[in-house]
DNA sequence: GTGGTCTAGACCACC
DNA sequence: GTGGTCTAGACCACA
């Protein structure tokens, strides 16, 4: 269900990070059900299993998984609201590249034409 | 002239080299010009000096300065191309950041309000 | 008869086992008598069935219970002497915990202040 | 300056964490000063590097620390607060290793017997 | 030099 | 089976 880009600059625990919170915004995954086993996710996604880990780990601290004592990763009743606020991030992250090509002379067509392809690729 | 956001993601010396051409691009800066010394950047920026000088170092490496005139940087006459050329790195960045929110749920009315507020603020 | 914390950090087994004990030490359960039934126990303190396998089959390893009478768990006649000696694990986590908190800045009085109130608490 | 005890039932990066907390209420390290760099560390306590590391990554997401681009770890202005607050932990600590003898038959005196001895040892 | 990321693989605790 | 901890060592990014 998670993508992953290997060659991004975003590191890998991070997509992994944002991709449950887009599956919970994209209501894929809703609070109650269980993440995949960290061995499960890394041996789909072929990444190590300490990877998918500290991904884990981090949203457990967040509050976004409840794990109880080694067992499942329950997505939280507080999921909701932690994407929604990572939402600010995704934005934020998008906002500083359009700003930082804006100050070094990029015109507003060139970013549209940007958008227009990237949606294509997307579909 | 140029400027330098300390909370950007993107690495300080490649803020100066992108700066650098983009003061070629906006005519600000032109082949023959001197490009202000390390240390003389580095205490405007109030940046450690090594990084200044990182980003000289591979500015000239690329060809865009020339050190002819006795220790100084000169701006090349291939600098306007390469600074063209780095306007595709500047579309790149948008571009990953973008597919990163459509990917993760973000819509593209997200996107274009992003688009419009950004704008504003670049006035 | 016996309580568990779920929120402790001791494992859940550990404090099924160490609550016989003190049973044992606060006379309520006497050699000869029946220990209930692994899904009966369970099923009282809302607790996965293979958790308090897990404690029986230690407490029988250690002699503490005898599994004679059919399938019953008899409290063994060695039930005193294994209990007296748990009170060494009890005494050696409260002595690591005061330990811990002595070198990292917690004064006597600290500590004295904990144990009334802790004493309070447990009347 | 820190502390380890290899055979607590503590993680070694938890212990690293509560010692950093400990030397600020103890102000043997203050707001402002440097932390030992990770590889410093680990060498001095003979610990894997990254055990190290993950302490420092847990410590600055709390705001304990204030890492700037791979600088040195600077301990915070808020650190303070942070160490007063990290004392609840290890006093909660303690009173639940209490709570436990005490609901399992250890007597009060039992228990200032073990507070005389550790002190006794901690000098 | 610094910290950050990732992989690999071992071992443990818990359910 | 699950997650958690730790070690080892490689590689990168940054100042």
């Amino acid at each position: 269900m998670i993508k992953i880009d290997l060659h991004s600059q975003a590191p890998l625990y991070e997509q992994i990070k944002t991709g449950f919170k887009g599956l919970v915004r994209r209501k894929l995954l809703r609070p109650g059900d269980a993440a995949p086993s960290i061995r499960a996710l890394a041996a789909q996604l072929t990444l190590n299993p300490n990877t998918v880990a500290r991904a884990y780990r981090e949203l457990t601290a967040e509050g976004f998984f409840e794990s109880q004592r080694g067992e499942e990763n329950i997505v939280s009743a507080r999921a909701g609201a932690l994407a929604k606020a990572d939402t600010e991030n995704l934005k934020a992250r998008i906002a500083e590249a359009v700003k930082e090509g804006l100050l070094n002379g990029l015109s507003s067509a060139d970013i549209e034409a940007i958008l227009g392809r990237v949606k294509k690729e997307a579909i």
